[in-house]
RNA sequence: GGGCGCGUAGCUCAGCUGGGAGAGCACCUGCCUUACAAGCAGGGGGUCACAGGUUCGAGCCCUGUCGCGCCCACCA
């Protein structure tokens, strides 16, 4: 006998009681253990100054919940915890501070503004640790890694070495993504396209040595200032004589040629484009294909550069402005069109970026690719939901170069050593004594820092202590499942999928579970500049962990977006608490004398082996579910069985055995209410985590905790068909008796005498033992079994059941026309269902083709809904007589 | 330009390989029945966006239409 729960449930006295528990017991430790099977997630790094969000919130939750059910299932689970050090934004963060403090980067300088870094890091990264353990993630905290800690650098290192001298990373004036706000360049991935209204300006290229011009059309006029040629389509016959003769730039004066490209298109515009090999990815390589001069005409800070002539210094849409202006002025604008086209804006930032020449450095991506496709093409890693492959793919396939250099401080630096004599480029870990090439000792390192993605692209492996061959990554990789959102399969998924296939010859992980978006109730995404989040914090402040968790993963499917209702976190909140007292109930129940199980199992009643055979039912379905990562149909399942089956059936059938005479069958019942509610909290843990391990502490012979207990197993033995049969029956029944009083305004607390009539055996068998459940769940007063109506006066109320009559004689009763009101309703049902039965059965192409078993229940069911009728008719038909 | 998702009860959403339309919330009626009013019992409510097709049978598969949303793209 053990102490009772607190009336209430109430979670917050519990919860962070036990996260603390499960810690400090070691419970979420995973190690290498050669007699149990691995399984192993690895969790998506959060910003290590990032607060936790809903986002994180669903995440996580699906981890854990795949941990813990894994854990109970005898698996080695592992869940390695981390966090990213979010290059770009944890430097903005601190360059933001120290601006407020009256300083910039470079008034510091690196080391000092490193120190700074680490200060923040310091400061701010630890909350979304404990938030995390709000939530109750369940996750081996000693193996905790950071992307700069001294493994991962290594790491990081290793592979650009490797990398590198397979001669896949290599640096070279490429056009590149820069945001002149972040004063970085960033890949394509980071670049966010939007449709914005624009002009198209065209503009008057006139020939060097006539009259006649050539009309181009441009959307950022400045970059004029950088064209070296006009391009046209080299079977355009308007333009078939004038290829290679000169133009001169307006504004500028500079010579400039038309060449004639494939790539231009003869429909477009007037169908000549001005060249600008700087400032345009199509433009460059038009440039390199006709051995064109690379004019940038920018700044880093989006700036007029000194090959701007007299625009020099001006802001890029200063000069914007300033140009159309002079060209107007000077008679070269030809029209202003408004014209929409899709800008490239800085994930980070929202500044508008511009493409830009720089010198870079580059990983070669195509062969990088190619296995990664393959083994997405092979099955080797499936993505749930499905579709999200042909994502993964599309990106793949028209990938291009990854610039993986960054202009920031904060981060991985290159590790890349220049020799100022010869230039020679030298790439090692150590800075070389003197350079390889000429012996000079004047060497310095390449100032750039490596994109915060390359080093998470390493997480499944750098984190197991990559490139040492330790034994854990020998056990844990590859992983299992990566839970993650499709908004980051670019950036990660993708990257990680190859560096696995690079580095270890094996895919990172078997599952990619791709979860939606939580968004707010109107359906849009949570956001900062909306100010429209929802802090999951407060909400586990308010209902607990256990029903935001719940409310995460049930009523949504993987990849879908959701919608986050106040009211289905309460909902998931009252189904705790009713857990909560369904627990109570029991263990004030439960008394000093117990039975052995094999007495009790010789002693089971008709609902407990109904019970016990829902509860082995549930849990193989769960299973199956959680088999195929449908989470929330799992949750579902055991919701409705502790709900509607555990509750509001067995417990109240089980009452008048507990408040009876009867030891023995007392003492079952106890037995069987105690060990399906044991099972139930095993099948329920990985959802709610805290409530489930409250009440198992407070149940008798619960030695150890329940999050290392044995997952709940389907065995044959536990399966009572017949059982299940009888018990559908009885509540078949007792759901008419209820009807009859409700319709009838009887009132429930009244007592009153049910008459069954029924000529079958099996029925007469179930009420011969049955009486007690009608007494009390149909509050019955006595219970008659007849074979035939004599006797019943046509003022009875009544029910039809399959096979069995139900009559309710009540004397002061009775409004006929009411009850003939509602087996009228019930008539139309049946004729209904009648009408379905007969049109299916008299159809040849059903009978012939359908499956036999299928023409047998529609067979079945057309003799059980014709009984019903008949009874049903003749009943009324007694009714109408009167 | 290409790709994808969604449209089911008043609201938010489930519905697995095609075989009698579900849940939660909201609503109506009656209950403070000694586990739970964060509860119990009963009830109303749906041409499964629309139109075709395949099939004995379609919410589910195919084609098209309409509406909402998302992703990708080097449209000067």
């Amino acid at each position: 006998m053990t102490e009772n729960l607190s009336k209430t449930y109430n979670p917050k006295e519990f919860e962070d009681k036990l996260y603390k528990y499960w810690n400090e017991n070691g419970y979420f430790k995973a190690d290498v253990n050669e007699d149990k099977e691995p399984f192993t997630i690895m969790m998506p790094p959060p910003n290590v100054t990032g607060n936790l969000h809903m986002g994180h919130a669903i995440n996580h939750t699906i981890q854990d919940i795949l941990i813990r059910w894994k854990r109970l299932e005898g698996y080695e689970a592992l869940w390695l915890p981390g966090t990213d050090h979010a290059s770009i934004s944890t430097e903005a963060k601190v360059v933001a501070k120290i601006r407020n403090e009256g300083k910039s980067k470079d008034d510091l300088g690196r080391e000092k503004f490193l120190d700074k870094a680490w200060e923040w890091t310091e400061e701010y990264g630890g909350n979304i640790r404990k938030q995390l353990r709000k939530l109750g993630v369940s996750c081996d905290w000693s193996k905790e890694r950071f992307t700069l800690d001294e493994g991962l650098s290594n790491a990081v290192e290793e592979v650009f070495i490797r990398l590198y001298d397979k001669g896949l990373i290599y640096r070279g004036n490429r056009i590149i993504n820069w945001c002149p706000n972040c004063g970085t360049a960033i890949s394509d991935a980071e670049v966010e396209h939007e449709d914005e209204k624009g002009k198209l300006w065209h503009v008057k290229y006139p020939f060097k040595d006539s009259d006649e011009y050539v009309s181009i059309a441009t959307t950022r006029p400045e970059t004029m200032l950088g064209d070296v040629a006009v391009a046209v389509n080299p079977e355009d016959e308007r333009y078939e004589d004038l290829i290679g003769k000169k133009l001169i730039l307006p504004l500028v004066n500079r010579e400039i040629p038309i060449v004639a490209d494939d790539y231009v298109d003869m429909e477009f515009g007037t169908g000549a484009v001005k060249i600008t090999p700087a400032h345009d990815p199509n433009d460059f390589e038009i440039g390199l294909r006709h051995d064109l001069e690379q004019l940038k005409i920018m700044n880093d800070d989006a700036t007029i550069s000194s090959l701007g002539g007299e625009y020099e210094g001006l802001d890029r849409y200063e000069a914007r402005k300033k140009i159309v202006k002079d060209l107007e002025n000077q008679g070269y604008l030809v029209e202003i069109e408004d014209h929409d086209h899709s800008v490239g804006h800085c994930e980070r930032c929202n500044e508008t970026i511009e493409p830009i020449i720089s010198k870079q450095w580059f990983v070669d991506m195509k062969p990088i690719a190619e296995p990664a496709i393959k083994a997405y093409k092979d099955g080797e890693f499936k993505f749930i939901p499905e579709r999200f492959g042909k994502i993964y793919l599309n990106w793949l396939e028209n990938i291009r170069d990854w610039c993986i250099s960054r202009q920031l401080w904060w981060g991985h630096r290159l590790p890349v050593y220049y020799c100022k004599d010869c230039k020679e480029v030298i790439v090692s870990k150590e800075k070389p004594e003197k350079c390889s090439k000429c012996d000079s000792n004047n060497l310095y390192q390449d100032p750039d820092t490596l994109d915060t993605w390359f080093s998470s692209a390493l997480w499944p492996f750098s984190t197991l202590g990559w490139p040492e061959n330790t034994k854990e990554l020998e056990y844990f990789y590859p992983t299992d499942v990566l839970v993650t959102g499709y908004d980051i399969i670019f950036f990660w998924v993708v990257r990680m999928v190859f560096s696995g296939l690079e580095h270890m010859g094996e895919i990172p992980f078997e599952n990619v579970f791709i979860t939606g978006l939580v968004r707010d109730p109107k359906g849009r995404k949570m956001s900062k500049s909306l100010g429209n989040g929802i802090d999951p914090l407060e909400v586990i402040e308010e209902y607990g962990s256990d029903a935001l968790r719940f409310s995460l993963v049930t009523g949504n499917t993987p990849g879908n977006d959701m919608r986050f209702h106040m009211e289905r976190v309460e909902a998931s909140r009252n189904f705790a608490n009713k857990l909560w007292n369904a627990s109570r109930f029991v263990i004030m129940n439960l008394e000093e004398e117990t039975i052995k199980e094999d007495k009790a199992k010789k002693l089971l009643e008709k609902e407990d082996k109904w019970i016990i055979s829902r509860l082995n039912n549930v849990a193989k379905e769960a299973t199956e579910n959680l088999n195929k990562f449908e989470l929330g149909m799992a949750a579902q399942k055991i919701y409705d069985f502790i709900w509607n089956e555990y509750c509001d059936w067995y417990i109240e059938m089980v009452k008048p055995r507990l408040y009876g005479e009867d030891i023995e069958s007392k003492n079952t019942a106890r037995y069987v209410l105690l060990n399906v509610l044991k099972d139930t909290l095993k099948l329920l843990h990985p959802f709610m985590p805290f409530i489930t391990e409250e009440i198992w502490n407070h149940l008798p012979e619960t030695k150890d905790s329940l999050i290392i207990q044995n997952w709940p197993k389907y065995t044959e033995e536990n399966n009572y068909k017949v059982a299940e049969e009888n018990i559908d029956f009885i509540m078949e029944a007792i759901r008419n008796i209820r009807n009859i009083r409700a319709e009838m305004d009887v009132i429930p607390s009244k007592k009153a005498k049910v008459i069954f009539v029924t000529l079958d055996n099996d029925i007469k068998e179930i009420l011969n033992n049955g009486d007690r459940y009608f007494k009390t769940l149909a509050s019955a007063s006595e219970i008659e079994i007849k074979e035939n109506k004599e006797g019943i006066g046509e003022d009875a109320m009544s029910a039809v059941v399959d096979k069995c009559e139900i009559y309710l004689p009540l004397e002061e009763l009775v409004d006929i026309e009411k009850e003939i009101e509602r087996l009228e309703k019930e008539r139309k049902r049946l004729e209904g269902e009648l009408k379905r039965v007969n049109g299916k059965l008299s159809n040849e192409g059903f009978v012939n083709k359908a499956p036999e078993h299928i023409v047998k229940e529609e067979k079945d069911k057309k003799e059980k809904y014709q009984d019903m009728m008949d009874k049903v008719l003749e009943r009324l038909k007694g009714l109408k007589n009167k």
